[in-house]
DNA sequence: AAGGCTATTGCAAATCATTCTCATTTAGAT
DNA sequence: ATCTAAATGAGAATGATTTGCAATAGCCTT
């Protein structure tokens, strides 16, 4: 029972909110909308309102328990805060992630915000490409 | 006159685009949403609509004119394009942007992406922080 | 275990950013 | 000056997200 996680982030461990943790739990290999967490959740049998999942995940942004993004496409995704930083390469055609973190990159990120006079807070590193696997549907064209 | 770059780009050199341009011009060191364009073109004394505005910065961004981004927000933000490439460092406080290139992160990003079999087609890096300009409205704390 | 107080939820209406429809206007060719 | 297709303006439509409010469910106290 994972409960005792969102009473740790100090909120109340509701029903939405550990079923919609458990189904961020269960996808933490994909970044999910919040659409996509609503219609998990109805074929799961619950009958959770989108305006409540909208507020969950907003407070699960707001206690780190996960991260908001904003990639290319009009929604937001959203995906378990695992702690460590990192970022990301999307598929253009079949939206997988993968997540890799490079020191080298970091590195330069700092020693450039300093030089231009920046307080550095955050950073988004996005790639974007084609992956190669069997089961995406990219069209062989650019 | 830069009706001719409009020209030059296939799109006839009408009033409202020329006038998008120009402002677009003007703001070369910042992002502008399209709202933003808007509300300098009714400053100007203009009155076009907000939905040319969304219009020919779309086709601006077909022809290769600008680069929309989507940064946080919630809004697309749309900038010149200056023909090179280069990531961003945006201020937080102020939304000034800063412009860099720096080919140790180009590289690195490159082979991430051929070792995690991905052929890469276009990436974003942004790097968000407090920036030290006199003008800035930055609050002091963090 | 029961009661109550407050945070949370569901639903619908509201908002925001953006796009679309269509009648009217305009740039550019004749 | 005229014509025609493309472009514009205003507002309706759309999709994503937020908000208002009455009903409901955690959690604390008894």
């Amino acid at each position: 029972m994972e409960s005792d996680d969102l009473k740790k982030a100090g909120l109340k461990a509701t029903l939405p909110r550990l079923r919609i943790l458990s189904i961020l739990e269960q996808n933490a290999d994909r970044h999910l909308s919040a659409e996509d967490v609503y219609k998990a959740l109805i074929e799961a049998g619950d009958d959770t309102g989108l305006a409540t999942v909208y507020r969950v995940l907003t407070q699960f942004e707001g206690a780190g328990l996960v991260i908001r993004h904003h990639f290319e496409g009009g929604h937001a995704v959203f995906e378990l805060d695992s702690g460590e930083h990192h970022d990301h390469i999307v598929c253009v055609d079949c939206a997988r992630v993968v997540e890799f973190i490079d020191d080298t990159i970091e590195a330069r990120q700092t020693q450039i915000a300093r030089e231009q006079g920046f307080r550095i807070t955050d950073h988004s590193l996005v790639i974007y490409g084609h992956c190669t696997r069997a089961d995406c549907p990219h069209r062989d064209a650019d």
